[in-house]
DNA sequence: GACGTCATGTAAACAGTTACATGATTTT
DNA sequence: AAAATCATGTAACTGTTTACATGACGTC
């Protein structure tokens, strides 16, 4: 049910048609949630039969004609009844975190050749949310723009996925160190009973 | 396709019923991975048909006998070959960050309300996972047992369901506080009209 | 000439949630 | 007496992903 909110909460942003949200979907909210164009072409049209949006065929040139969605007064009141609602909580689902879970299974060199190329995947992301952050915030500081601003929705979700991408990283980085002591453990099998200082528990 | 998996790498951890299987799922990767136990069920069934698992009836009393599975040969070769096979990048899916997104629409106090709640709730999840680390450690030192310990796939994702809960209570403080704030500039309305720097120009 | 963008969809397969169904035993 | 635990499932529904389908225009 969260698609149909969703979509409704992006066209806050503005008018669009199926193809321009879901490019927005992978700008706007794709730190929080994930859609396909496939999902929402028919999500549209109920929401249309439903009256939560209203739609004008806009003829274009020398490209295909498109179908351009606004929130309607029905959308925008829908759209509250169902903010108004508890969420429930949510959780990750990760395949990754099951694979190194079941990871002492597997051969070392695999496991961390995919740690380095998740860790590189979160990297990527996180610098694609902090060049979003800077163009919302257009070189004012933190402070002021959650004073001043508007809206602050889209900044603080977007905060949260930097938060989520910078741990992600963190934890990568320490998993792959983690690991890179204990094959120097079985490598090197004599000469070191010394008794290594604390170590840093990496957090 | 990875539930089947999951299943598989729990059953690592030692043979179990449906019904067992389902509560350990609770615990041991409740952090990266949740299924009810109405998925395990026929889930085990197919796994045995393929030869993953094997499975004994337990004949018990004052209670229902009970079907045990055990992972077996084909299921860890299978089990193996899954892992070594890239994961796809994890993305976080929230409805609360969709509220949050569109939050601005709202009534604060419910906003608020709704922040406190989830915060709660993440308190009690990162306290249950707390517990559940000082039990793998059973009062070892992390540096320790991350170097001797067999298998420390359990660990390491636990850390990593540690972290992310962390985050979350972090940042709903986080947003409380600016909320808070905003809040404040609303209910004192005289006493600032002093005229801002130039503020937003067009997005 | 190949690839990417614009634009919208249908169909099938797969995954997950909710509701229904049963029934004895144990704990509060 | 009510609620929780033990134990296993089926059926219906909802949601998500993958594959298929079409076709023009612009860029490398």
């Amino acid at each position: 049910m969260s698609l149909r909110y969703t979509i409704l909460a992006v066209l806050l942003d503005g008018d669009a048609s199926g193809y321009e949200l879901a490019k927005r979907f992978d700008i706007s909210v794709a730190n929080f949630w994930h859609a396909l164009p496939q999902q929402l072409y028919p999500e549209l049209t109920r929401l249309e039969r439903k009256g939560m949006v209203t739609s004008t065929t806009v003829i274009q040139e020398g490209r295909p004609n498109k179908r351009v969605y606004s929130i309607s007064q029905e959308g925008r009141q829908a759209l509250l009844g169902w903010l108004r609602q508890p969420s429930r909580i949510t959780a990750i689902k990760d395949e990754f975190l099951v694979r190194v879970y079941a990871g002492d299974l597997l051969d070392l060199p695999i496991l961390m050749e995919e740690l380095r190329r998740t860790r590189a995947q979160h990297e990527v992301k996180l610098g694609a949310y902090e060049r979003l952050r800077d163009a919302l915030l257009q070189g004012r500081p933190e402070g002021e723009y959650l004073r001043t601003e508007r809206r602050v929705g889209p900044y603080l979700t977007l905060q949260r996925g930097i938060m989520f991408e910078r741990e992600n990283i963190a934890w990568c980085t320490w998993v792959e160190h983690v690991l890179r002591q204990r094959v120097e453990r079985y490598s090197l099998p004599s000469r070191d009973k010394r008794p290594k200082k604390p170590s840093k528990s990496a957090r």
